[in-house]
DNA sequence: TTGTAAGCGTTATCAC
DNA sequence: GTGATAACGCTTACAA
């Protein structure tokens, strides 16, 4: 076994042990100097302040927390950083935690929900004081069963999930596929293909029912074959493939409502692969947007909302439930959404030449 | 005063005591079990496991912590989440630093320097046992004394600066830079325009050398005005802003290097607002690859790197600086850069028609 | 093999 | 107004 010379240079911290002694006082008026409470007779807290400061003496956090028995912490889990919309509400979290005080513990599932259980466990091992949840499969009963078993509140970020002393911040989705439905309606389009995630989770259904809906108000029926609804996961290759899919059918769609941040860099493929022109020989509507949507050409209209707020949202309400303890009632915060025009939409006569089909 | 009959239920944690006092047993034969430590008799092993498991007992963390002064917690300042280039060097910094018991804690500076400082005093106050960095400006005096004060070990992602104990991960953008400057060479320009951000950092400053570098190593002199860096950050306005300049001069660039996340964008916008046709009337490399990079037409040569490979080789130096302990000497890793081949460069010749200038 | 107790750094409660 | 001390929950010498 060798012994290292600078093995024992382990220089312990500083403690309110020293500065108390530095300033000769007792620990407990240290404590109450930094704390800013009591009264504590100006010269003895200048000393103290001074003291402080020569050592470069801040409390232990550890400490703290160790006291009061908690962490000021509140975790954050997602499936996937890579994805913008995560991304952005994280920094929507933070931005507001942070000012309160509070510390973003963060952690990717990977769409896994053995890692979200983990996961869960951990912060509770932790004691976080809460959790914003973005749940992968809003039915797996391992994963709710951690939930609520935590000792600490949680937000549910775009998912209908109602355990005991949970709030949730969703976006209109439904809303927002009403109008897009709705817009392609006004435009003549009568069959509307829409790719989308599936129902496992709040997005996909309330899409669902908002297409659903500018259908039945204008007394149409969707064409069901038209309905590309997956349980998986909707990423760039699943709307690649639904897209040739489409656009091979014969009574092909005229318009194509592709709802899922990924969906749209496979769905432009595929046009370009098939050499289908956008507007003319089909309409597309996106969501979520992104650089892409903009300045690809043409541009893509798309049913925009903010994840940020989303995020902060999440935080504030969580917030509010620290604060107010007990009494308080779950409840709902829904993030608006809204359609930006583009280039992408057309009549459905405007010039459909035969596909390169 | 109210007094809510609730207000007493603060159920206290089940602590080592109470699985003990079960179990019939001591604390210490119960943390002896749960730490799968010393000879302990089967039969009260199995004894303490079962309180454990019927009182759903999990060691405190944070008491772990507060024991052996260390939260097994490691902080990641970056700028800001909405740049994708951070989200995956997040995700990286994660993927690692999960598997290896660690949890990462988050905190956005916002290209703040007093941000950056107040976030390394409380990851200091926290007890975080490292650090994941990109300072936003390498030469600040005040983040860098925080960072010299700090008691946890650094790990700098694309910066060049040099603490003590601190270790840095670094893309090769001299060499990226250098191959597409070759190539646009190569190609026959000679009117090369940069866009670019300032010197201020690591990032700017190779990039900067490789463009001049494969110059030099042709013989050619860079047109000094054609080199567009600012000392303030290169989002999509300084590219847009700076690209109408270069399109508008006289003697104007053949070609744009447009090295920085945010540009492409700007440069894009720009070049339609100016009816520049790309590439005939003007060639384009961009860094990062991307949706828009590769799904606008034509899609774009760019100079790529790993941004997840960034960030989790700086958790693998955090670890192994950890692990380390002081035998340690400070390293460098190196990430590698590619250029990707799209269609947006031509030859210089290749169809200048006036530009709609 | 198991039990006991000190100690991690703070804050709050109680005396003085 | 200030000082001493218990307590937060855990781990680890050391004692038995």
């Amino acid at each position: 076994m060798s012994v290292t010379s600078s093995a024992k240079n382990k220089v312990s911290r500083t403690t309110v042990r020293d500065v108390a002694r530095l300033a000769g006082v007792s620990v407990g008026t240290v404590s109450r100097v930094v704390n800013r409470v009591d009264n504590v007779t100006p010269l003895i807290r200048s000393r103290v302040e001074a003291a402080m400061i020569s050592l470069n003496w801040k409390p232990s956090m550890l400490a703290q927390n160790m006291r009061d028995q908690s962490s000021r912490m509140v975790g954050f889990i997602f499936s996937d950083l890579d994805n913008p919309l995560f991304a952005s509400m994280v920094k929507g979290a933070e931005s507001v935690l942070t000012k309160a005080g509070y510390q973003l513990i963060v952690g990717s599932s990977n769409d896994s929900a053995e890692h979200e259980r983990s996961l869960i466990e951990l912060f509770g091992q932790r004691q976080a004081d809460g959790l914003i949840f973005t749940m992968t499969d809003e039915g797996n009963p391992d994963v709710l069963a951690s939930l609520s078993r935590a000792s600490f509140p949680v937000v549910m970020i775009e998912r209908e999930v109602t355990i005991p002393s949970s709030g949730k911040v969703v976006a209109d989705h439904y809303e927002g596929t009403l109008q897009a439905t709705r817009y392609l309606i006004g435009l003549g389009h009568r069959r509307i293909a829409l790719i989308t995630g599936g129902q496992n989770n709040f997005v996909g259904r309330a899409r669902m029912r908002g297409f659903m809906q500018a259908h039945r108000e204008h007394g149409l029926e969707p064409v069901l074959r038209l309905i590309r609804s997956d349980d998986r996961i909707a990423d760039a290759a699943f709307g690649y493939r639904e897209t040739q899919l489409l656009l091979s059918m014969n009574g092909r769609p005229t318009a194509i409502l592709a709802l899922g941040r990924k969906l749209l860099r496979g769905v432009l493929a595929a046009c370009r692969a098939t050499c289908t022109r956008i507007p003319e020989d089909i309409s597309l509507i996106a969501t979520n947007d992104s650089e892409l949507a903009e300045l690809v050409q043409p541009a893509v209209t798309v049913v925009r909302y903010s994840a940020f707020d989303l995020g902060s949202e999440a935080a504030h309400l969580l917030l509010h439930r620290l604060g107010a303890g007990n009494d308080w009632s779950p409840s709902t915060i829904v993030v608006p959404t809204e359609i930006v025009i583009r280039g992408s939409c057309a009549g459905p006569g405007q010039g459909s030449k035969g596909s390169a089909l």
